[in-house]
DNA sequence: GCCCGTATCAACCGATCGGTTGATACGGGT
DNA sequence: ACCCGTATCAACCGATCGGTTGATACGGGC
């Protein structure tokens, strides 16, 4: 006998995507999509209606809560909670890192084959860790050749840098001294390799270290 | 009698988007999806095999040509060519703007409702206009109060300073005084309401005016 | 022909930035 | 107990940035 099909709930803020995501699993054996989400919200209320076995879950989610909290916020309920699968457009360090420290079983990327997608999360729903070739590449260089991270801190100072503040002026937002705010900003430039603060914003930009 | 199917051909950098299309528009009436390309330069290679009518485009393709200018080239074969739709996650001034003026018969985002899509095609295939809600506002909103648009210098002098290189830098790349280099970087500022080269980077990258 | 926008350059000045050195303090890990 | 990473602050200095004023030149549009 088979096994009985894998209950899958869509989340994804886009709704054409949404529609030919369920439209093309729907051609598939053993998938079922249960239900759509469009934000992360509605995605756990669905999740905790429905039960799904699997959430395949974008992490660009438009406004409100992102893929990575939503992500969190289902597998954080124990065992008894849904597998995540994320499917995405960016094989950035940072999506994929924070992806899967949040909990998710799985990792691929939109740009991949629609077969893998269909394993993927026959993977996933039998609890299988499902990362698509170039994600897996990407997590071991980065094991290989370790990118220093940028503290907690750091990342809140980036924030205010990208808003076009003055070192005085982040100092004030974040209750430090503009020393403080220099001694971080250094260490800012050579975590990311860059000199000025508008390279730091350029290349944080383009790691997706920023929203 | 009914008019024959609309030949449609889609772009997507996105194999799993463009399947879901495919499952999408394949359950639809009066659609044909003749073609499936994953980049600009397949794009107009199969609209000159295949002839389409509409060519689905999304405006984002990766590395190679962009969508604008794919829009561009299949459009500007004259009367012979494809109708061009444009369908993108983003509803920024700059790509409306320059979607239109590449030639797209069409513009409709991604989190549109699906039934919008097959009619906007419709329309496409039919010569008509195809504009959804969201988008026509921006583009009256713009026409109301239109936003002073960064001439082609300014756009050169921005991307160097989101790589961020130094005003004298600048100078040295683009072949110019560092004086004409600050005199431009200050109508920028102005432009874009900032009073900051971060500032200004931060505001480029969000209305996607760099790549 | 005239006006206006754009691009180019110069010289100036104060404010800010980037880098350095050195210091204190707190927490986690061995 | 010790070390290491992180966060915090101070003082200093040269280089750069941001703003201003003023100028020339070229092109398109009325």
């Amino acid at each position: 006998m088979s096994s009985p099909s894998v209950r899958l709930l869509l989340c994804d803020d886009h709704a054409v995507v949404r529609a030919g995501l369920r439209a093309l699993l729907s051609s598939a054996d053993g998938i079922e999509v249960v239900g759509e989400a469009g934000d992360g919200e509605e995605a756990l209320a669905m999740a905790a209606r429905l039960k799904p076995d699997v959430v395949l879950m974008d992490l660009q989610l438009g406004d409100g809560m992102d893929g990575v909290t939503a992500t969190r916020r289902l597998t954080s309920g124990g065992a008894a909670g849904p597998r995540v699968l994320v499917l995405t457009m960016f094989d950035t360090d940072a999506d994929i890192t924070r992806a899967v420290a949040a909990g998710a079983t799985g990792y691929l990327l939109k740009a991949e084959r629609p077969d893998e997608l269909f394993t993927a999360i026959r993977h996933a729903a039998a609890g299988r860790t499902a990362l698509s070739a170039p994600v897996a590449d990407r997590l071991l260089a980065q094991l290989r050749s370790p990118r220093p991270a940028l503290s907690e801190r750091e990342h809140e100072i980036l924030g205010q840098l990208a808003r076009g503040l003055g070192n005085r002026e982040i100092a004030r937002a974040l209750f430090i001294s503009e020393a403080t705010v220099k001694t971080h900003l250094g260490r800012i430039y050579t975590k990311l390799g860059v000199e000025t603060r508008a390279g730091a914003v350029a290349v944080a930009k383009e790691r997706r270290l920023l929203a």
